[in-house]
This record gives structure tokens, sequence and C-alpha cells, in this order.
RNA sequence: GGCGACAUGGCCGAGUGGCUAGGCAGAGGUCUGCAAAACCUCGUACGGCGGUUCGAGUCCGCCUGUCGCCUCCA
């Protein structure tokens, strides 16, 4: 495949990507409701799109990523017995909701920023768009599409003839299959809240032309999406559990504001990404099973026997494909932790044999390497065949820089590895974490005590020398003897 | 009940009808004071039953199983 393809939901197929502004890419991924710390799932699922984020930039388009945050909490259940969910959790924390809200976008950051993952170019507030919702729904209530009834507004679906097409659903069977109770007030089952009347003891609430209230919750992403993007964007994603009704609803909502058609549709490409499991069971928030990712980096949960470095999860993820549930395990994760180092130390032997001058090898067909990289990319993101490719060159030319054959043009390598497995990927290896000052410093005390270990040794001192390599183990250093000498590296 | 996915060697996990995915673990060997590392060698897997085909993990049908959505959710 020489151009990106992706699958989309609305086809099911995979298609050619083709912008709608050539060189240009807009896109839209549903982001967290900030009422809780994230937890793996989420990292599946924006670790994959930032991978394909960077992929597009990497392929040289000019990428405007939005990606909202939901600070108007949603309701617990669909009743009006619901509670708002950041009302809830301030009320446990005895804080304002929008402190709630700020704290949790501050820790939603910082662990995705651990995570790798770029920032999006814009993170719209759904409470900092009241104003644009509102407007939304005012179009939606001219336009017959929408109808209000003592204080609530919803949208009628009945008015839409393409509701369900993107998840497959028609209303008959929505209706006699449905499991919740119905509000009183809507004229068909399957209509949604645009905006829902506040009570008295609602702490988030705006006023609006029905009323005191607060936006549905469908609503602010088809008008954020709208704001940033334009009534018609190249690509919008999320969790595979917001294809129905979230999605649908956001296509609905859109489509009949801004008179969408087939040749101009609200939405391009839909990609979802599937879930996180736990002993086969999806990992969610509300389910009580899942693991933050604080607490896979403090090591801080019943399932986890010790911290994890937050490039290994990264590692992890991309190591399946977005569309693939990833069932998470701990033999998993150490799997996948193993996997890294060896590649970081294969890599970090090939930037070694870099430095030296000798280059008499064959040269390396980087643009081979590259092809085959992009082409699993360009196969709709997958990212595990792609570090596939990567791991399996770099082992390959450093078996053979081993051997004494050093390519001369391994700098052309690294630099594409710099490319791919660091930009696009984000799977690079630092050479040095420290500074330069603690590096030149720690490499000539790992020098002497290599010398002294090497001295005892000589002396058949076995026991002082493997004193030496135990308490260096202990600190996480890891020795490695072979004819040429001894080596030294840091585990993880 | 409706809609939609998925079932690959010990584990994770790719897979465009014919040619080695990859990783982890494991076995044997070289090296070594021992170990680790490194290097070499080793696994003929595709849920079941039919069908299409010269040829199917890869296409079609049926069956079984698992999971997701239909309620907030990445």
């Amino acid at each position: 495949m020489d151009r990106i393809h992706i699958y989309n939901t609305l086809s099911r197929k995979k298609e050619v990507f083709k912008p709608i502004k050539e060189g240009f890419v807009g896109i839209y991924v549903c982001g967290p409701t900030v009422y809780g710390d994230a937890h793996l799932g989420h990292a599946k699922s924006y670790a994959g799109f930032d991978v394909v984020v960077r992929y597009f930039r990497y392929q040289n388009y000019r990428v405007r990523y939005v990606q909202n945050i939901t600070d108007v909490g949603h309701l617990t259940d669909d009743g009006d017995e619901g509670e708002d969910k950041l009302a809830k959790q301030s009320r446990l924390e005895r804080l304002e909701p929008m402190e709630i809200a700020e704290k949790y976008t501050n820790r939603y950051f910082e662990d995705m920023d651990r995570l790798g993952l770029l920032r999006p170019d814009i993170t719209p507030r759904a409470s900092g768009h009241i104003p644009e919702q509102i407007a939304m729904i005012e179009i939606l209530i001219e336009r017959g599409h929408a109808y209000e009834s003592g204080g609530n507004v919803y949208f009628d679906v009945t008015s839409d003839p393409n509701y369900g097409s993107l998840s497959g659903r028609n209303l008959d069977e929505a209706e006699s299959g449905t499991r919740i109770q119905t509000a009183g007030d809507k004229r068909h089952p399957s209509d949604f809240a645009l905006w829902k009347k506040a009570d008295d003891s609602h702490i988030m609430k705006w006023p609006s032309p029905w009323g005191v209230g607060y936006p549905g919750w469908h609503i602010e992403c088809s008008a954020m999406s709208t704001k940033y993007l334009g009534e018609s964007f190249d690509i919008h994603g999320g969790g595979l559990e917001n294809q129905f009704p979230h999605h649908e609803c956001e296509i609905a909502q859109s489509s009949c504001a801004h008179g969408n058609d087939e040749n101009h549709p609200f939405v391009r490409y839909w990609m979802h990404n599937n879930m996180v499991t736990l002993e086969g069971q999806k990992m969610g928030k509300s389910l009580g099973n899942a693991i933050s990712l604080r607490q896979f980096y403090e090591g801080s949960h019943d399932l986890l026997s010790r911290a994890w470095d937050p490039q290994v999860i990264r590692f992890f993820l991309l190591q399946s494909h977005y569309r693939s549930t990833t069932d998470f395990s701990e033999k998993a994760l150490e799997a996948a932790e193993r996997g890294f180092s060896n590649f970081r130390t294969n890599l970090n032997d090939l930037r070694r044999f870099a430095e030296s001058s000798e280059s008499d090898g064959t040269r390396i067909d980087v643009d081979a390497v590259r092809k085959d990289a992009e082409q699993a990319m360009n196969d709709d993101f997958n990212t595990a065949r792609a570090i596939a490719v990567l791991i399996t060159t770099v082992k390959n030319v450093r078996a053979s820089c081993n051997s004494g054959s050093i390519p001369p043009n391994l700098d052309e390598l690294l630099g594409f590895l710099d490319a791919f497995a660091g930009d696009v990927l984000g799977i690079l290896p630092e050479p040095q974490s420290e500074s330069e000052a603690d590096s030149g410093l720690t490499d000539g005390l790992m020098e002497l005590i290599i010398e002294l270990r090497k001295h005892a040794r000589q002396e058949k001192n076995w026991k002082t020398a493997d004193t030496i390599r135990d308490r260096l183990d202990e600190l996480g250093i890891a020795l490695k003897d072979s004819p040429a000498g001894t080596e030294w590296e840091r585990k993880r």
C-alpha cells in the first residue's frame, strides 16, 4: 500500500485516505470526562491516535488535532435519577465541580505526557463552549429536528432518515430492545437530550432560551468539532463503545444542523479503537476493574507486582493493532519490557558502531526498510507490523556489525530510526537519560570498578568478583563479560 | 432479543490464497571460574464441519466459543 488506508467504520472497509483539502488533515478525537484518573484503556486509545497524527505529519500533512475535555458531567444513568458524574465526584472529594475538572485535567495531561503523547493542537472544554452548543440547538429547533418539552430539548430522531447508519441500527429495533426507562416527555424512545433542565440542587448549570439547564452529552462534540474543524472534516476518532449512541447522535445533530450530504459529510472517516480487557472483561472506569496509569507508574495496584516504565506501556500498547482488543496481563507487559529492552540494547550498540570510523561492510538498503515500515503504517496504521520491521532490522544490522561488517551508511539507518521509531511511533529509546556531567562521572566510576573486578578475577578471587557483580546488579547495573572485555548497562 | 467484532504454536501478537512475521518464554550448543550477555540451531500453529480452488490460517456457508454495543464509558 503506497497510500494511507483507513478502516472506516461508516463503510466497514479500508479506504484510501483522501483529505478534503490536499495536504491538510483535520482530526477530532473524543477526549476524557475528567472526574477520575486515566487508565490503560484511555492510554490505548490516545496512544493509537497519537501515532495516527504523528504518521500524518511524517507524511508531510499539516494536521490540526482537536481533542475535547468533557468537564460538564454526563449523567450516571439515562433516567432523570442520574447524577452528574463531576458533581458526584465533587461531593466525594469536597471540591467544587470545576476544581475536580481542573485537577483531573491536569493529571490527565501529566499521565499522557509521560506516555510520550503529543498534546492536541486544541483542547476545547465543554464548559467553555456553552454558547456554541446553545446556538446549535437553536438551529436544530428551527429546522424541525428538535423540540422543547418542559425545559428539556430533545433531538427528533424520526426527522433524520440517516439515523443509525454508523452503528447499523434502525429505530424499530432500538425501541423494542431498549433496556432503559424512557423519559416521559420524549416523543420517541430514541430521542436524545440536547439540553436538560436543571433543578435547584444541580450545581453546574447555565441560562438558556429554555431556562436554566445544562447541555446533553453529545452536543459538545458537535459544537466544538464544527468550531475548530469546520462543518465537514476528515477524521473523527474515539473508542468503540462510543460508536453508539454518542457518535451516531453526533452525526445526526451535526448533519441536520449543517445540511451535510453524501458529498459533504460531517465526517469522512470514522475510526474506532478497540478495548483493553482484563481477564477477558473490558476495562472500564464504571466497571471498577480499571488500572490507572498512575498505578502502573507507581506499581500501586493489587494486580501489579511493581512499577512499570511509561515507555514500556506505550511499546506494549502499540504491539497490538488499535482495532484489536489488548488483553492486559503483567506477563504480557513483562514480555513487552524484555522486547523493548533488547531493542534498546541493540540500538545503542548500533549508535556505538556508527561512531567508529571503520565501515567496510555492505550498504544497508534503508529505502527498503523505510518502505516496509511505511507499508505497515499505510495499512490502517499497523503499528505491530511496523515495530516488527524496526526490531528485525536493528537486530540484523547489529549482528552484521558484531561480526565485523559495519555498513558505511549506518548513519542513514539511524536517521531513519530517529524519524520512524522516534517521531512516528514514539518508542525510540533515549541514548542516555542522565546529564552529560553525571554520565561522564558514571562512566569513569564504572571503568574503575570493572578494572578492580578484572584484577580480582585474574587473581581468581571469585568471591570479590562476584560480590561486585551482585552489588551492581542490586543497583540496577548488569555486567556483561565477553572475550573482548566487560561491558555494563542499566537494567530496566 | 437486536447490531457488531474476534477465534493463530507455552504466552503475547502480525498475516495481501502458494514462499520465515515479530516479541517473550523454552530446549541444545559455542563462550565462561561460575553466571549473565552475545552468537548458532530448534517449534511445521492457525476453534469445529463442509465447500470453492491445482493449492486456504487467508475466500464462502454452517456450527461452537469469547467479547463489545444497545445505560455513563477511550
